[in-house]
DNA sequence: CTGTTAGCGCATTCAT
DNA sequence: ATGAATGCGCTAACAG
């Protein structure tokens, strides 16, 4: 591969003038810089940005790191996360842990090794460790969607209790008193946080909370909600903690022969956009996914480039609820 | 941010001799390893592989560039890819071009200025000059979905014209008659194959084709059925020529008051995974992506080793035919 | 078994 | 306006 030293063999200059020609090239003489170019082209050069790195200490780039890469979700992030980089002159690279907290210490260090220059994460937990790792290694870090309230760290985020009394309370004000939960992991925050704020809704409505811990997917919904739904008196109404549990509650629905709204709501976290569903389409609680992995990008950068240097910031975006087909009034008991 | 020589200055050795510990153990003294270990441990080093890269002049990194991000195809292809990769100690990293070839020539510049090992891609265009890029810079790449013939390149696809032909045999076999076609962007090969396909079982059943280039997205699918099934003799089967614009097409079908598949009989390419839909399910093509993103790592990482050194191979995949509730037998006429 | 020298590609600094 | 020397972090080749 051409070196920056070949052009400057095939153009008669130093090196370092074929650098200047590439990065100011208003400091090099029109003919001169003419020449270089001509080289540059006639041989497919291409700068190392090894080189550059190694000298520069930084890299332009940042790494967006997701936990989930086939959530219609991440997808989004990875949109704002590019889009808000890219402005800004840098690149991205992604990388997914599959939801596991190793395969997300295994990324970050492979990360740190090729020394981008800041990390955005939506961690796996929100355990303090994977973000010491980063700071101890002196890179700038924000967090997406979770509270980190052991470290010092810019977190951005909505908040998962009150969209998810704001969901449930949805559904008390269409009669419904018979609703259960199906939340994620109980190891991760916004499955805890998520089966907090619909208990604290239903309590604040004089109704006993019934919440079951599963995990995000399709499969957990289904064998969850097939046993609610299975069991003498069914809740009529569901609140799921994501649109895999949504939609696995919902074919599991089907399969009982109940029928969405009618015998049963559902309300979902992280409504998917209605490109993807047909029908029933999920009322739920839309996050601004993009917004937030670009605020998480602009913040990060502002933190590479030293434009802030304060205390962790933890900016909270409003999630709003969006009404659609797979909720109506509670039928008659 | 420590470098090999900290660590060296710390454990009072050679910096050459903690290279030795990190890459080849075996052939430092124990004790002298383990003092060296401990310093690693205590100043938090991790190797800096700009560094090696450009010593070793590679850089275990290879990229996925893909057109499409949002679709669910590529994710498949990342999670195929980057499997593929890691068994064999390389990293991917991903970039996307949103079906720009502009943004393509960029994104592929700068993962050259980044000094990838090879470039699986996934183009945007069959358009020969993208792989000239790549190759003029000595960089082995092999290609994804597309036929190359003006390049000698690796490629890894299914035959889009038998599958279409599949498709719409599909369709013929369940007694339609009128049947029409919603392709692509006519300059996209796979659109046209895809078109050409479903023309020649047309023609073999002496009917007429009728195809209508669109783009790959709800809306372009929306507008286009919505004409189509608008008019007087509208048909009772559709091929679609992916995912997206099955959706659009489907939605058209509701918003016209049809019946899927009573009225109308959807068949498509991509049909996607029952964790996307519930209602109606697609019948369609299902091509193995997971298994070409995978198949197009191995034979590119093949190149990098220089394990194989010959002409372009083209391997062809066998795609199946789903069966599911969007086709049924056509309506009496 | 361990250390020294040198160079991968690049740009800063200082000289011309 | 251009060039030469130097060092970013790392390791192959050689020396001890």
């Amino acid at each position: 591969m051409t070196t920056i030293r070949d052009v400057a063999r095939h153009a008669s200059v130093a090196p370092m003038t074929v650098s200047r020609v590439i990065n100011q090239p208003e400091t090099v003489a029109p003919e001169t810089r003419r020449r270089v170019e001509l080289s540059i082209e006639a041989l497919h050069y291409v700068p190392n940005l090894l080189g550059q790195g190694l000298r520069f200490k930084r890299t332009m780039v940042i790494a967006l790191v997701v936990s989930d890469i086939s959530n219609p979700f991440a997808i989004k992030q990875i949109l704002g996360a590019s889009n808000a980089a890219r402005d800004q002159g840098f690149n991205v690279i992604f990388a997914h842990t599959s939801a596991s907290p190793t395969e997300e210490l295994a990324q970050l260090r492979s990360l740190v090794e090729r020394r981008v220059d800041g990390v955005v994460l939506s961690p796996v937990l929100n355990t303090p460790d994977t973000t010491d790792f980063l700071q101890k290694q002196g890179l700038p870090v924000t967090i997406m969607d979770y509270p980190m309230p052991e470290n010092d760290v810019d977190t951005v985020r909505c908040d998962s209790i009150s969209a998810a009394r704001g969901l449930t309370e949805h559904l008390l004000a269409l009669g419904h008193s018979r609703i259960a939960m199906i939340s994620g992991p109980e190891s991760i925050v916004t499955a805890r946080e998520r089966a907090d704020g619909y208990a604290k809704a239903m309590r604040a409505s004089k109704l006993e909370p019934l919440v079951v811990f599963s995990d995000y997917s399709p499969e957990g919904g289904y064998r969850v909600a097939h046993e609610l739904l299975s069991a003498s008196t069914r809740p009529t109404g569901l609140v799921t903690a994501n649109n895999f549990i949504a939609l696995g509650a919902g074919r599991a629905a089907i399969d009982l022969g109940l029928t969405i709204p009618d015998d049963l709501s559902i309300a979902t976290f992280d409504s998917l956009s209605p490109d993807s569903v047909l029908d029933p389409f999920f009322t739920g609680v839309v996050q601004p996914v993009e917004a937030i992995a670009s605020r998480a990008t602009t913040m990060l950068i502002e933190r590479i480039r030293g434009e802030y240097t304060g205390a962790g910031r933890d900016v909270v975006l409003p999630s709003t609820l969006e009404i659609h087909s797979s909720t109506a009034s509670a039928p008659p008991l």
